[in-house]
DNA sequence: AGGATGCTTCGCCGTGGCCCGAAGCGTCCG
DNA sequence: CGGACGCTTCGGGCCACGGCGAAGCATCCT
């Protein structure tokens, strides 16, 4: 006989983002690097008192995973379909309530990082373009690059070893800007932290505390735009 | 200037989801159809009043949509979006909480009823093969078929006229206890009603009013297997 | 050591929300 | 027309939860 007050899961996980100040945490991590207690408390606008709370509750309901280091306790996104939830949640409100546009619609659009691999416009592309040469096959649980699609990437300065080490997550994110899948996983994020730590692809600064989601910008410089033409026939000027 | 304080878009429509009473509305509306307020009411376990105050909530944030008729006020949910949303947050809740299993495992998950389209491994291997033929092919917005697609599905009893004059939604909805697209839109929803209709599926009965999300279970008659073998080539006895 | 820093726990207060019953409208029916 | 029914609005009570400051641990630095 349960409580038939109790919530249900439903109600619970939602209760959890329902929070502001959770929310802006959330948000906050969705750039995909794990941030310490301190820093949140400041994102959230709340003292280190108040913060602690927070992230023991989210923690223990499953959204992030804690990671102490000395004196600081890291946290993260316990998960890719953590991201995507709260992606699909947060692309749900901006499509209902169309109140601020992106402030330069098409610039904006162009290329993000979703949790933390390429999505927008570039992610789209990208994964058009590696999977339409066959150079990477979507297999459960990941990917499987083939012989000439691992020469091809290993030549923009991923390092495929890496990405297979990661953790693998068949999340085929859809990404609510697009509604195109894109390449996530742990080759997504690989892909993304080479090319963003070869100069081809740089951050922006968030424009706005408060953006709908603190997704990363990024713009794709001219070198980045000379390599992935070179490297991957990949012409984003169309 | 805006208030600091103020819930951004991400945390308000959680909010919207994170009140069980409202949840169990929610829930209930997954099925597709519209229900009256009272029967919410019902379902949510609170007095009418109580329940006239959620709804208006829930159709103020854009969750639900309002469809007067005579002394009664049918509710449903606002679009496939909203739908998807909740499934990919029900999604989430499962898996962090693995709490309760499916019943019977392999049974509940071969079809049911995402909103209001075939989904489960039912709704997977259509799509699968549907596409695979050519006789479906996704378009921005919606569904294009081969003349060849058209005969197909027009002799199992699918009425595609009617589904081209309903709404198109490009919903590849992501079903996550399959992780596949399946097929949604409105055709989607004239595929499921008209097998329905013809009792090539038969509804089961909710097991328990709590449950999950109020899917709907499905199960396959012999004649629908028989069907689907006959007239698109789709053994699921494999 | 001794002190600074990061984080958590504790106790308290304030408020927002959820809930209900009663009353007020609109609609349908005999 | 009167009454039943469906739904909404209003007023009031209640509890949960978020917020803070102070105190308590743990860790790092010198």
């Amino acid at each position: 006989m349960t409580d038939p007050t109790a919530p249900g899961p439903l109600a619970a996980i939602a209760a959890l983002i329902a929070d502001p100040a959770r929310a802006r945490m959330l948000a906050a991590l969705m750039g995909g690097e794990a941030l310490t207690a301190g820093e949140l408390a400041r994102v959230a606008g709340v003292t280190a008192a108040t913060a602690s709370g927070h992230l023991a509750r989210l923690a223990e309901g499953g959204l992030l995973l804690v990671h102490p280091q000395g004196r600081h306790r890291y946290h993260r996104l316990a998960s890719e379909e953590v991201a995507a939830a709260i992606e699909t949640l947060g692309g749900l409100a901006t499509r209902i309530a169309p109140v601020r546009q992106w402030k330069h619609g098409e610039d904006a659009r162009r290329a993000r990082l979703c949790w933390n691999h390429l999505a927008g416009r570039l992610g789209v592309a990208l994964h058009l373009r590696l999977t339409g040469e066959g150079w990477l096959t979507p297999v459960p649980g990941g990917w499987d690059a083939s012989r000439d699609g691992r020469v091809r990437l290993e030549a923009t300065g991923v390092d495929l070893a890496r990405a297979e080490t990661a953790p693998r997550f068949a999340c085929d994110c859809m990404d609510w800007s697009e509604r195109r899948p894109h390449l996530a996983g742990g080759l997504g994020r690989e892909i993304a932290s080479a090319w963003i730590a070869s100069g081809w692809l740089r951050r922006l600064p968030a424009q706005a505390e408060d953006d709908i989601l603190a997704r990363r910008r990024l713009v794709l410089t001219p070198e980045g735009a000379r390599g992935l033409k070179d490297g991957l026939g990949l012409d984003l000027a169309a």
